[in-house]
DNA sequence: GTGAAAGCGCTAACAA
DNA sequence: TTGTTAGCGCTTTCAC
């Protein structure tokens, strides 16, 4: 790379001299500004980086933190935290949590030794079971902002973006009832997240509050065999005609054994997930699905830190929680609503 | 963040004395080095990040740039590249290139200013079509070194991990032969691709060299239906008994499409897909899958880069390419092998 | 055993 | 209009 020093060396002027012609400062003469800029175009001169962090204390760099990247919901939401990061001149550095207390813990550390200006954040399984908080409180008290997003701990006071979770779930149990379902079940692998719980909440709003009916839990453990244990649910509760798949996977997995055991879908069973549009193509009928608009909750986020850390210094800005509502994809696994 | 300086301040020594003692230099005295880790444990010191980038000419970071997060091959490489990287005490800035030879280029330049000391990168879909090589030679040339992963381009010299596309399609397709299937089809969405091109290369080598059969393709592009276009395909080429997909999506509809319209999987017609352990439950019975370890091709790219990275400068290292062997996952959409 | 000083690359206040 | 200087936080050589 090259120097400021080597362009002024070779030019025969000072190096602030170069830095002001190519920074356009009004003092320089027109004919030195050419000249510099010339040369500095010649050999591809890029400031650098790091010496600037260094200067300006701030490294226009923003550090992620994502508990599972092969979580097709988090590695959407992190598309568009770096599509709104790099439009807006930030890079971002990624940290895989891997679910694990211990690992965010040492992110955060790594990361706030002035590699970078703030973080963007979904809490990791075990620190929501914990309940763990402090590494966070710690993170922000030296003055670098976090905004956490989809899971986020509610006792630390940051920017946030969430989801709709408990009306999506309430809202599509509602949907099936609609459809005159009976005996509806709620499908989930995620019952220790907040997400999950508040899941879970709003279809049993629905059913007792709303249908007095029955509630009808399967709770999937992430390393269970999703198809055993889906068909030995139907098996064992009879006349299911209606599920709510809380993750991903488990919506597809309900369709394609339903279809198996014979069953018409969305005839005798209907069924609602919440799942990607590629992963909703992988039954048939397709998944009616619940959509969370990962990439717009990325951008929120990514939004929201950089207004922080581009404030004025003595600028209040309140902790603002940005709620981005879920729509509903009506694909083939469900009826057509009735009422 | 506290500094040196500060710390100096407070002991009342100099700013290189904290450093030496920090630093565990024989030169300073056992008390002092002792008062000064106390101070600095208390204060919860760690040495500026940029600082030491600046001082030392390296960030420790590295540099990734993937075509698309979204695909679920392409995160698993990243989940592994990052573990890789974090253990050995590096971070990594990721860029999205979306497919888009400009925004490589752009993610190429945004970071070869000091950010990152190397890159590893799964060339775009565009670059590969407009067979673009240029960006890559300039920033290597720049003292950058890259480490291309899966599509890689054959005309710049630098270290590459590959999967053996070929091979593992020639087998796979073998394995289709050996079922006695009489009438096999290849389904691709990636044609564009170098590794889609290798995929269809195994096939047909097996097809034509191996059984004297027919080739019977079907190209579909991402924005069709992946669905109608499969099943419109089946009911216009009858009998078709075996199928090998190259991309993800594509087996697990053609196992459900194939039951769709009454077939019995894998009695009737046997299916062998890319896909990961999670895709490959999408369908009953499960997909028979060809994995490609994408973790661990994830970590050697990393491995690659920083071993070159770490070389001491007088050392002269070999470009290497490492071939990552895929392997075929028996699941229930093919018969138990025959031959 | 400890400290002063230089320097990594850059910006900006101040001097000329 | 241009140059000198200080300083961001750190390491390291060289004096003391």
């Amino acid at each position: 790379m090259v120097t400021l020093k080597q362009l002024a060396k070779e030019l025969n002027v000072s190096i602030s001299t170069v830095s002001k012609a190519l920074n356009n400062s009004e003092e320089i003469g027109e004919e030195t500004v050419r000249r510099v800029k010339e040369l500095a175009e010649l050999y591809n001169y890029t400031p650098n980086k790091v010496a600037l962090s260094l200067k300006q204390n701030r490294t226009k760099t923003i550090g992620v933190i994502i508990p599972d990247i092969l979580n097709h919901f988090l590695a959407k939401v992190l598309f568009g935290i770096e599509r709104e990061a790099t439009q807006r001149g930030y890079n971002i550095m990624t940290c895989i949590s891997n679910e694990s207390l211990e690992k965010e813990k040492k992110a955060l550390e790594v990361l706030a030794n002035g590699s970078v200006d703030g973080f963007i954040l979904c809490v990791a399984e075990e620190t929501q079971i914990k309940n763990e908080v402090n590494h966070f409180k710690k993170t922000m008290s030296q003055g670098l902002p976090i905004v956490m997003f989809d899971r986020v701990a509610h006792d630390v006071f940051c920017d946030k973006v969430i989801v709709d979770d408990f009306d999506a779930t309430y809202s599509a149990t509602k949907r099936l009832l609609s459809e005159n379902r009976k005996k509806i079940a709620f499908f989930s692998s995620i019952d220790d997240l907040s997400v999950g719980k508040l899941r879970e909440h709003g279809y049993k709003k629905a059913i007792l509050e709303d249908a007095n009916q029955d509630i009808l839990l399967l709770k999937v453990k992430k390393e269970d065999d999703y198809q055993e244990k889906i068909e030995a649910f139907f098996k064992a509760n009879k006349n299911i005609d209606g599920v709510l798949a809380a993750d991903s996977a488990s919506g597809i997995i309900a369709v394609n054994t339903a279809l198996h055991l014979g069953l018409r879908v969305p005839e005798d069973i209907s069924v609602i997930g919440f799942a990607s549009q590629s992963v909703s193509q992988h039954s048939i009928p397709k998944l009616t699905t619940i959509r969370q608009h990962a990439k717009q909750i990325g951008a929120s986020a990514a939004d929201l830190l950089i207004k922080r850390l581009e404030k004025r210094h003595d600028e209040e800005l309140e902790f603002k929680t940005t709620i981005v509502k879920t729509s509903l994809v009506n694909n083939q696994s469900t009826l057509n609503k009735i009422i």
